[in-house]
RNA sequence: GGGCUUGUAGCUCAGCGGUAGAGCAGCGGCCUUUUAAGCCGUUGGUCGAGGGUUCAAAUCCCUCCGGGCCCA
């Protein structure tokens, strides 16, 4: 049957309900008593119920018939009978289809079979399901077929919520997750607030923009990919503890862990350093884990234990013989991982390096963690240290110049978080953005733009402050187990459709 | 961006040079305690799009458009 003659038989039905004096559309309320889970639970022979949900698996037979009405989250059978229900409210039922809403009133009894049911006697169709919904054959709590397309799924996310029970549940969860994030800080006397989301200057991270317009103004503006630096103005502010969840956007391809916008969560506290910003991070893990999922071990991990703590550059030299002193110079730190043979301990790994790519010494020490230590960062750790050229908003370390107060947190090889004690010497501040926009005028169009109201800001005197981002859907991916990003996204970005008009 | 793979009925899939198939859904019939209801009958497809090879293409080749996995 073709998908035009589907939809048409049930307009027709629709029309019939219609003739009947029962438009579904027009219906504005149901009464319901109870939850199908409510029902089961706390089941009274006998007891009146009035109950609404979403017409599946009908079983008409003569002059009777059963359905199963599914509500949000379980479903409760109907039985339905011609000379108890009426005439009217038996002809109602056999124009309803799978996927269909309807209210019912009745009462509770047992099935021969011991199936707890609603003995109908009021049966009023409440919505009429035009498009059929895909849902799977259930036995014994398994779905057989049903909806298994990833790009009808991901498309088109109401069937996917409907037919795919995992996804569903999964879906809650990553809610659940941002949710518990933000009782997490509010109970710990953060302060949430809300920034632009249009900025003239995008900055706050190494990426590329979307651009947009502003008509009224006539100002071409950006879409931002960080919320640090208004964060940090606020600080200034003296609101010493603010935290803001929001979507941001960057303009770089997708894989199964980038999507162009995502959800990040970021921290700001006056007056604390690294020490605290690992706690924040342990204890949020640790009370989102426990408050979503009624545990700390997930996935293999146990999140109620302390993180370990990892020295970037000890942990470089641990594994390619590459000291701190070596990393001082690129030159030298070159000529050294030929001698140790670092390219070949690289594919041994399981990774590759070219020391003849086009990169700042920076960009070495990065490339060596991410081929020698994020591998074997299984359980929770925080990598502490990282080089100045790639962290232009973290203060320096007193011991090493070269590289900065920072640390990102690793859990099963993947980085979760990114924390620094923030700069606030705006002398210090303004000379790293140089550095910056000379490395954007030689063509790295992800390095941070100068930004003279930041730099006015700290020179209005901003405490010594910790400051941490996490990417919350890469958060619930982990703690979901979630393989790719757009299972954990209601809507993930996805490419248009092909067209007629693009033959 | 590269490699591999995939797109056939509303859904799940088979067919891989010779007249487009199955199960479920749908439609019609029987059936007043079924539950993947059952039994009988039956409708339904530009085989992702376009081009090519061939007597003949869902099937082989090319291009394009989606999706997935791996790599960058």
């Amino acid at each position: 049957m073709s998908e035009t003659s589907l939809r048409d038989i049930r307009l027709q039905k629709l029309a019939r309900m219609r003739e009947l004096g029962h438009d579904p559309y027009s219906i504005e309320k149901w009464e319901i008593t109870d939850t199908a889970a409510g029902l089961k639970e706390k089941f009274e022979l006998d007891r009146e119920v009035s109950f609404a949900g979403r017409i599946r698996a009908p079983r008409v037979m003569g002059k009777a018939g059963f359905a199963d009405l599914t509500d949000s989250d379980e479903k409760i059978q109907i039985y339905i009978r011609k000379d108890t229900a009426g005439d009217l409210a038996w002809e109602l039922y056999n124009l309803v289809d799978i996927g269909d809403h309807v209210g019912v009133r009745g009462k509770l009894f047992v099935t021969k079979t011991g199936e707890k049911s609603i003995a109908v006697q009021e049966f009023v169709p409440l919505s009429k399901s035009l498009e059929p919904i895909p849902y799977g054959h259930e036995k014994d709590g398994q779905i057989f077929s049903g909806l298994t397309d990833q790009e009808v799924r991901y498309r088109h996310r109401h069937l996917d919520l409907l037919c795919v029970p995992e996804s569903r549940k999964r879906l809650i969860q990553r809610a659940q997750v941002v949710s518990a994030v933000r009782r997490f800080f509010d109970d710990i006397g953060y302060l949430e607030v809300e920034t632009p989301l249009l900025q003239l200057n995008a900055g706050g991270a190494a990426a590329r923009t979307f651009s947009t317009h502003y008509n009224a103004y006539e100002q071409d503006v950006k879409l931002r990919i960080s919320l640090e630096l208004y964060l940090k103005r606020l600080i200034v502010g003296d609101l010493p503890k603010v935290y803001e969840i929001g979507r941001v956007f960057r303009n770089e391809g997708v894989s199964n862990r980038h999507n162009p916008e995502f959800t990040l969560l970021e921290f700001y506290e006056a007056y604390v350093n690294l020490e605290t910003m690992m706690a924040r991070v342990e204890d949020c893990f640790r009370f989102v884990a426990q408050r979503v999922f009624g545990t700390t071990e997930l996935a293999g991990i146990d999140f109620g234990k302390p993180w370990h703590r990892l020295d970037l550059l000890g942990a470089i030299e641990q594994h390619t013989g590459l000291t701190a002193e070596d990393l001082t110079d690129k030159e030298r730190a070159i000529a050294r991982a030929r001698e140790l043979d670092v390219p070949a301990k690289a594919i041994a790994a399981g990774g590759f390096i070219d020391l003849n790519a086009d990169r700042n010494l920076g960009g070495l020490i990065e490339k060596l963690l991410e081929v020698f230590i994020e591998p074997t960062l299984q359980e929770p750790t925080f990598v502490v240290g990282y080089p100045i050229e790639t962290s232009p908003l973290a203060k320096k370390d007193p011991a090493n110049p070269r590289m900065t107060r920072r640390f990102e947190g690793y859990v099963m090889g993947r980085e979760v978080c990114n924390a620094f004690s923030e700069i606030n010497d705006p002398i210090d501040q303004r000379e790293r953005f140089e550095q910056q926009v000379s490395e954007r005028e030689r063509g790295d169009d992800e390095a941070h733009p100068m930004d003279e109201e930041f730099i006015y800001a700290l020179e209005g005197g901003m405490p010594p402050t910790g400051g941490c981002g996490i990417g919350l859907d890469r958060m619930a991916m982990l703690l979901t187990g979630a393989e790719h990003i757009r299972e954990i996204l209601l809507f993930p970005f996805m490419k248009p459709e092909s067209t007629e008009a693009d033959a």
